[in-house]
DNA sequence: CCCGTCTTACGAAAAAGGTCGTATATTCGG
DNA sequence: CCGAATATACGACCTTTTTCGTAAGACGGG
């Protein structure tokens, strides 16, 4: 099982995965070193977490050495867009606006004029079609 | 317990309460007809769950009937920031700005012209500070 | 008044997620 | 070559979530 179709990685899992995303490969430990800076979790419950991970096909590691190397399996943007999808779905009743709206007011994310641009930008092109 | 600070429902509590926030008012068994048109699922699975969320402090009931009359305890808006806030720390590495432009360029999930009107306003507002 | 129906209450248990202890293997410095 | 350090594997366990069977009370039609 490689490609799951139904992406639905729990919070932990997410956790890892972003770290994952950023590295592109790391092995368990510089996972938890990473982990361990923001929650206290021991070292085999990272290391189980990603090897429940891999059955599930959620990353892939290279084991061919004795200490293994993982990376994401799944697509940070497909991820992304289908955790929101679903989001907009159960929440926000089908529609983005809402949710995009909620996200743009959130006072504890708030974005900087550079990225208010780069929407500034995507919307325009909306409008145009 | 009234007004829980971490707003937490579960998948399933979270259907219960896009129902009740869209009736308003409901019985066990009104949203429990809702909610097997699209699973399947026990009469008394829905009444257990309902009956948790009470304890919970997620719903008020009216109990002076025979049958329970519920409504959703916590505010739709607030729990809607809540979960995407949450959603923005763990997938989009605390920046909303790159989801919503996932979100915007969702193809399934099309804005209107009038919405991205909406959007716009917002948009203008922030810019200005 | 009695019975079938509907309601809530309650407890048990399955399922899922997360945690960690312990065993075992490998590596490497001395 | 030995022992400390480090790696994976694996199973046990706990908590939370979800599920439902069963009991018991209230109601209403006949």
């Amino acid at each position: 099982m490689s490609a799951p179709k139904t992406i639905k990685p729990t919070e932990s899992e997410l956790e890892i995965l972003q770290i994952l995303w950023k590295k592109g490969t790391a092995t368990v430990r510089e996972v938890h070193e990473e982990l361990a800076g923001t929650k206290d979790v021991g070292y085999t419950t990272t290391l189980k977490l990603m090897q429940i991970m891999n059955e599930k096909g959620i990353v892939k590691r290279d084991d061919s050495m004795r200490t293994h190397v993982y990376q994401a399996a799944v697509n940070k943007e497909r991820t992304q867009k289908h955790l929101l999808g679903k989001m907009i779905d159960n929440l926000f009743g089908g529609s983005p606006t809402q949710l995009v709206i909620q996200a743009l007011g959130d006072e504890s994310h708030k974005a900087s004029q550079e990225e208010l641009e780069k929407i500034q930008s995507l919307l325009d092109s909306l409008k145009k079609r």
